[in-house]
DNA sequence: TACTCACTATAGAAGGTGTCTATATGGTTA
DNA sequence: TAACCATATAGACACCTTCTATAGTGAGTA
């Protein structure tokens, strides 16, 4: 199989019908693009050219072969636009995963920012559960996980976001509860509101309870942030919620939040993608947005 | 625009799956395939592959690159097996012009034997005066054109084939004729049957009688060799032909030649081309037989 | 006819680039 | 843990691409 680079010289040879055209569009001499030509021809062993005083004209053969590099040479053009593209984030796509909760309120300002910023690049959000995060990114359904810390997976790279804060809110029914500290046993008397079973904060805070021997038991059970915040303000009991989410309600004084004797251990925002797949350019450009938030991304 | 060998390094990897059986196919070793991947992510300022410890799986804009890349690959395989199709004889096109009556009694014989030999090659057949010929092959629409010498064009390669002699004959009412030698003026009292007057035949027995102070101005004017057979034989009078292509009348008996005081110069068949152009391979195999019959192409 | 112009071909030299060998590194599996 | 199979890296060398300089050729023109 000849040598491809001699079908780009070709082909610039054909269509400029001048060696001397070909030489300058490829910023090289005439004697290289005589010789290039010289080699096609004889690799093919065919003439593709006839020489004439006011350049070349193409041959039957070099006619027919024309009519296929044409081609071929217009697919590498597009490929080569079309990668521009995407270097550029004039268009590509992410797919996120982002784990329960987390979509909503801390995604969601992102996603937001980064859409204004690349208009162009379409954006792919799936939620679920965080082995469901990390099925999906071995699967390559998604580029990056939004996760809870701790994560441990060999195969995954993590990265650390903003650091977040759980704990206890509760409506005006339930006042009393915050005006001093309470202990967990103290707590467990209220009817407690949880997220869904397979949430990794309802882990996170039976484990909490279970490692203080204390069986949790929720009242009820909701399947998303806004429930649980809604359920809380309006006093069926007191919900289990990342302070950074509530940070409204608690400054306006429609949530309260419930001072544990306890305290209950902060952790962070964990951004999973693949350790060995590398990033496509606009996941990338994501992801350090979500690392360095407003220092990314001027261009 | 990157070097066009590189993709061709690309499209066996992604295809493969792997750098080592690319480097297979390629005949290099597996570090050179890596390096020109490297160098290829490097111009494209993209990651193309993942590497895991069984190969390397492309990544999001590599799978990009792919599909435009397999489409150019496929594009030039298809030109090298056309290319190689057309040297091997296995397809192709010829397009002869043959100059009046040399048509049919000259080329004929060849045409058929290269059709038995090459039955992919398409035989073209124009006919026309030898002025139509030479501005036929060099407008590109013949390849080849078969005329009489002489003929003189810078422009034109001439290769002389066979030699022809032309001759008088008449039938078996104007014997009388036959018998002696018979001058130029004697033989302007009978009847002359000549072909059209565009042809080069036409003019050169025209020339012939003007270079002895004779005009020679036919009885009947015919437009095929066959005719000026037939109407010689049936009577009509004295039709001037090529020897060589009322040989079976002649040895038949069914025609007889005149035998002239003065002798008529013989010329050659003249294949001619254009200088600059080089033949298709089919073209130059059908020249090569004309030159030298029955001498060529065992393949 | 000779001159000029524009183009391609050729020769020889030099630098760059592709390829090699040898070896490191890393993941997977028994 | 060792063996195996992948890719990555480093350094050396040879080839090949490209260069400059020049020759050759055909077309157009005074």
């Amino acid at each position: 199989m000849v040598n491809f680079e001699l079908y780009k010289v070709f082909y610039l040879t054909a269509k400029s019908g001048s060696l001397s055209k070909a030489a300058k569009e490829l910023y090289i001499t005439q004697p290289s693009v005589s010789h290039s030509i010289k080699l096609l021809e004889e690799s093919l062993g065919l003439p593709l050219f006839a020489r004439t005083s006011k350049g070349v004209d193409l041959t039957k053969e070099g006619a027919v072969l024309y009519s296929y590099i044409e081609q071929a040479y217009n697919f590498i053009s597009l490929a080569e636009e079309k990668l521009s593209e995407l270097r550029n984030f004039s268009s590509g796509e992410i797919k996120i995963g982002g784990s329960d909760s987390l979509c909503k309120h801390y995604l969601l300002p992102f996603l937001e920012s980064f859409h204004v910023q690349y208009p162009h690049i379409q954006i792919n959000l799936v939620h679920g559960t965080t082995p469901e995060i990390v099925r999906n990114l071995k699967e390559g359904k998604i580029d990056i996980g939004i996760v809870r810390t701790p994560i441990h997976d060999d195969h995954l790279q993590v990265r650390e976001g903003i650091t977040i804060q759980d704990c206890f809110v509760t409506g005006p029914k339930y006042r009393e509860l915050t005006e001093g500290k309470v202990t967990l046993t103290e707590l467990l008397a209220y009817p407690i509101i949880l997220f869904s079973s397979n949430s990794s904060s309802r882990k996170f805070v039976t484990r909490l309870f279970s490692d203080n021997g204390l069986l949790l038991e929720p009242e009820i059970e909701l399947g998303s942030v806004d429930l649980l915040i809604e359920f809380a303000k309006i006093g069926f009991g007191v919900s289990f919620v990342t302070k950074e989410f509530v940070a409204k309600e608690l400054a306006e004084g429609s949530l309260y939040e419930v001072k544990l004797e306890a305290a209950i251990p902060s952790t962070k925002i964990g951004i999973i993608t693949l350790k060995n797949m590398p990033l496509s350019t606009a996941a990338a450009a994501f992801v350090a947005e979500l690392e360095n938030p407003g220092q990314v991304g001027s261009r």
